[in-house]
DNA sequence: AAATCAATAACCCGAATGGGGCATATTTAT
DNA sequence: ATAAATATGCCCCATTCGGGTTATTGATTT
C-alpha cells in the first residue's frame, strides 16, 4: 500500500487525482493540500510515501515548500505535477530535491505507474523533461576557443595554477598566462574563478 | 519507420536484437556490427535514426565510439543499452551525447518502446539509472561549512572577487578572507577557482 | 606570395589572493 | 555559568594573477 499526500491548489484537479489514487488498488491518498504552508504545518503528523506536488500554488512556491518538506522528512518521495515545462523550474525542482517530474497532461494510467515507479527507486519524467535532463549533461564546447584553449580552460577547471598547467602542458607559464587572456576575452570574464563558474555551468568542458 | 543500427559484440546479443527489431512493423535494422571502428567507417553511407550501442567493446570503448559518431552525424539518437550502471559510465555516456541508457535485461517491449520514445523526443532511461540521474542534480552542502561560509562560497561561484563579496554580504573584505580561509582548510583547496570546481562538481550550492 | 590564425614566449606593473598569527563580540551548546 | 563554536576584524608578507605590449614560428587560407 503506498500512501499518497497531494498538494495542489486547483479543486477539481486535487479532488480527480484523489479519486484515481483512492480508487485504485495499493494507493491511497491519506492527505490533499491547496498549499504548503498547511501541508508543512500538518505533514510530520502523519507522513505519506509519496507527494504528488503542483509548482504554481498561492503563497510559498511547490520549490520552496519541496525545500522545507524534504529537511523535515528526507524519506518521502516528491513527484512533480504541473503544467510548467521550462528549464529553469525543472532544474529547480530538481536541485531542491524531487524525484520525478510529470507534466499534468500525463494520462491517469501513466500517472499511477509513476507513483509505483518513483517508490521503488524510479525518476519518472515526461518524455519532454526527461530529454531536458539527459541534454544538460552534454558537452556544449565554447565555438570560438581554440583546441588549446580548451585544454588549458580545462586545466583551470581542474583548479590548477598557471604554473601547474604549464608543467602539465610543456609549455612556459607565459603561454599560459596568453591563452588565459584570450580565454577571458572570448568568455567574456577576469578571473579564473569567474572562468570555471561559466566552464562547469556551461559544460564548456569536459569534467 | 524507424530505422536502426545495432553496436554489440556478442553474437547472440547482436542477433537476437535485429531479430527482435526486424520482427516488429514499423522497425528496421538496417545494420550491425561488432566494434565501433567498423561502425564509423560505414555509418555515414548509411545512416539510421537510432543506434542501440554496447559500452564494453573490445576496441575502441562504446563512449568513444559515440563522441565520433555524434560528431560526424549528430542527428542520430544513440541509445546506450549495457550491464554498466556504475556512475562513471552512465555520466560519461550522457556527456557524450547518449540520449538514452537502458541496462541488459529490459524486456523486449520496453526496448521498442525506448527506441519510439527516443525518436519523439524523448529520453528513455531504466528505473535506476534515471534516479541516479535525477539525484546527480542535487544539493549536497557539505556539513563541515557553516552557513556563513557556504554563503560565501556560493558567491566564489558567481565568479566574485573578495571586494564585491565583502559588498554584497556587508562585511570587510577581511571577514571574507577570515571565511574564505576557513573554507579552504575544510574544503582541502588552496585557491579560488579550485574551491568552485570543487563546490560546482559536488553541488555543495546552488546554483 | 601575402595574409591570417594559432601557438609559443617574454617583460612590466599594480592589484588581488593566500598563509600566518592575533583579537573580540555574539551565539550556541553543555 | 561556562565552554565551544561562529562571525567579525586587522596586520604582515610573499605569491599569484590580470592587463598591457611586443615578437617569432608554423600552418592554413586566399
Amino acid at each position: 500500500m503506498i500512501n499518497v499526500t497531494i498538494i495542489e491548489d486547483d479543486e477539481d484537479i486535487r479532488k480527480s487525482l484523489a479519486i484515481l489514487v483512492n480508487g485504485t488498488a495499493g494507493f491511497e491518498c491519506i492527505n490533499c493540500y491547496s498549499d504548503c504552508e498547511s501541508a508543512i504545518a500538518e505533514i510530520e503528523s502523519d507522513p505519506p510515501d509519496v507527494i504528488l506536488m503542483d509548482i504554481g500554488l498561492p503563497g510559498m512556491s511547490g520549490i520552496e515548500g519541496m525545500r522545507i518538506i524534504k529537511n523535515k522528512l528526507p524519506e518521502i518521495d516528491i513527484l512533480i505535477l504541473t503544467v510548467h515545462e521550462d528549464n529553469q523550474r525543472v532544474f529547480e525542482a530538481l536541485c531542491a530535491g524531487a524525484c520525478g517530474y510529470l507534466i499534468k497532461d500525463t494520462q491517469p494510467g501513466k500517472l499511477l505507474d509513476a507513483i509505483q515507479e518513483v517508490r521503488c527507486g524510479g525518476a519518472p519524467m515526461s518524455s519532454k523533461i526527461a530529454r531536458m535532463v539527459v541534454n544538460s549533461f552534454k558537452i556544449n564546447p565554447h565555438e570560438e576557443l581554440t583546441n588549446r584553449e580548451t585544454e588549458v580552460l580545462s586545466q583551470l577547471c581542474k583548479g590548477k595554477s598557471y604554473k601547474m598547467i604549464a608543467d602539465t602542458l610543456f609549455i612556459s607559464e607565459e603561454t599560459v598566462r596568453r591563452h588565459i587572456k584570450n580565454i577571458y576575452k572570448k568568455l567574456q570574464v577576469g578571473s579564473k574563478s569567474e572562468a570555471v563558474a561559466k566552464a562547469l555551468k556551461e559544460r564548456l568542458v569536459s569534467t
